[in-house]
DNA sequence: TTAGGTGCAAACAATTTGCCGTGTT
DNA sequence: AACACGGCAAATTGTTTGCACCTAA
């Protein structure tokens, strides 16, 4: 019996989003519809964040919370959706040519790069 | 005339980092150090995992806010560490046999991974 | 009519900062 | 003795939530 109605605000939201390429913050979507919206409120465009991530039409970038590694060396990681969990993978080597096939393509000067794996840790896998 | 100081504290903080692989946040921090360092503070924690990542021996894991993206497939990104500005890299292509590759060597359910390059951007080096 | 959505403000969470006393050099 | 550092609590910033009213279906 339940169901998702439309709504102006969400609509709104979501054209932005599509039309930008700044991956903006809810802060920023809310400056940019603010003005044409003047009731619109920050509280709404989370909300509304939120059900479209959920809903997978838009997508979220990580992490919620700062991490720290004592380790400095550029190296992959790995994310468990299920306990939050941050692994190593300092066996899959970091592959500095990928850096340079960034720097190619887009004209930007790139130090490094982050490569982060997400799926489902195998002790989470075991607990079912 | 600036300089820095031994402190006991930060040397806590950067074994305990250096001991463990499980990239904790401040808060996990300080509770594992609270107990045998009664009257450690979490404003302690935080400022030294800034001085030990400004210094470099310590590296932060991104981001501090999160950001959207109405391109739901997985495509890498850049961040311009002057502006801050996310670009993205849709030419480089997503490569799915990284996924395969990790999920053989760690054991691990992966979904998918996110690449994210880090840099200086072209407006930004422009600029000087 | 009715469940879902909105606005607003209050609550909560993560991080930073000011003040002032302590410890390193 | 000077000045960086730590403790603590207050301030800031990012995000969520409760509640009363509104709106699509």
């Amino acid at each position: 019996m339940t169901g998702k109605r439309y709504s102006r605000q969400r609509e709104l939201i979501y054209q932005k989003l599509v039309e930008t390429d700044e991956h903006p913050t809810a802060e920023m979507l809310y400056q940019w519809l603010k003005p044409e919206n003047p009731n619109l409120s920050l509280g709404t465009v989370y909300r509304n964040l939120n059900l479209l991530a959920e809903e997978g039409v838009i997508v979220r970038m990580p992490f919620p919370v700062e991490r720290y590694d004592a380790r400095t060396h550029p190296h992959p990681h790995f994310r468990c959706k299920a306990c939050g969990r941050v692994y190593d993978m300092e066996d899959l080597p970091y592959d500095s040519g990928l850096d340079q096939a960034a720097e190619q393509c887009s004209g930007h000067q790139v130090d490094r790069h982050d490569l982060v794996f997400f799926g489902t840790c195998s002790a989470c896998t075991q607990k079912h």
